[in-house]
DNA sequence: CGAATTTCAGTGGAACTGAAATTT
DNA sequence: CAAATTTCAGTTACACTGAAATTC
């Protein structure tokens, strides 16, 4: 593909601009983590581990804007890597707690640096400036599009 | 999922927030498209006919971002609901002329309104200003990371 | 021959759905 | 009983690959 002779209507359009660059940002992301054996929700759940502690599937997947059932698949997948730990709540036996060990730590740390890189790719054309404006408009977006909390 | 309480660590990556834009617009255009019974694909080949004219498959996927194998199946697609015409270039019979119908016209005009209001929806907490800060944004990335012509 | 085009079959990751089992 | 949580099986759309058939 050459985006840059796209028609002008797909050009012009927010929703085409937002996925062909969501798909650049996908092949940089996912390809540098497959290098380092990694996984783009295996990220997504070991920050909100480290960020807010310990919590139930449900609560990362919200946290992190994930379906339950990829939660579910992710967990089993960190546990087995010992990235994470999978304990029942003996308050509510229906909830696991996942939280975050060491070694998902010290990974955690390695995958910030993987994924400050493939930023810098991504953004590549951009000046200072203009990646914070982009990051701020696509943020309001985002909130604007959540469901009510 | 919801976005605002996810870890700052995603809340401030592009990548982060691009793809999860890209999963609301995707919806949201998509949804729609599809109670006019039509597909993300279609309108792109369409728009590529309408404003370059006839071409091959290969020229088409080149416009617009899809693969050769997706060009096929839509044009099939189209060509069954007489949308388009598919004939074999006389001058090199390895190669598919593809042109649009007046049918496949009217349908344009239509799925440009549809698309339309989902742009509206979108962008709908950004101004005027803000939202063609974004398209110019977004099109510095997108050109940036096609590959050479 | 090599190269280009179309076509088909199929792969893999991603987002999601339905339903069962368990527990509150 | 209804509601919440986890888990598994499966679905759909999407981006992509490999290879065959045809033609230049």
């Amino acid at each position: 593909m050459d985006t840059r002779s796209a028609p002008a209507r797909l050009r012009s359009q927010a929703s085409w601009l937002i996925n062909q660059t969501s798909i650049t940002a996908h092949q940089l992301v996912a390809g540098r983590l497959a290098s380092a054996g990694a996984h783009r929700y295996h990220y997504s759940i070991l920050a909100a581990l480290d960020e807010f502690g310990p919590g139930s599937q449900v609560t990362l997947g919200r946290h992190c804007g994930l379906d339950r059932s990829d939660v579910a698949a992710a967990v089993t997948d960190l546990a087995g890597r010992r990235l994470v730990e999978r304990t029942a709540d003996p308050l509510d036996r229906r909830r696991n707690i996942v939280r975050i060990t060491p070694a998902g730590l010290r990974q955690l740390r390695t995958l910030d640096q993987i994924i400050a890189t493939a930023q810098d790719e991504l953004l590549a054309p951009l000046s200072a400036d203009e990646r914070r404006q982009l990051v701020r408009l696509l943020t309001r977006m985002a909130d604007h599009h959540a469901p009510p909390h």
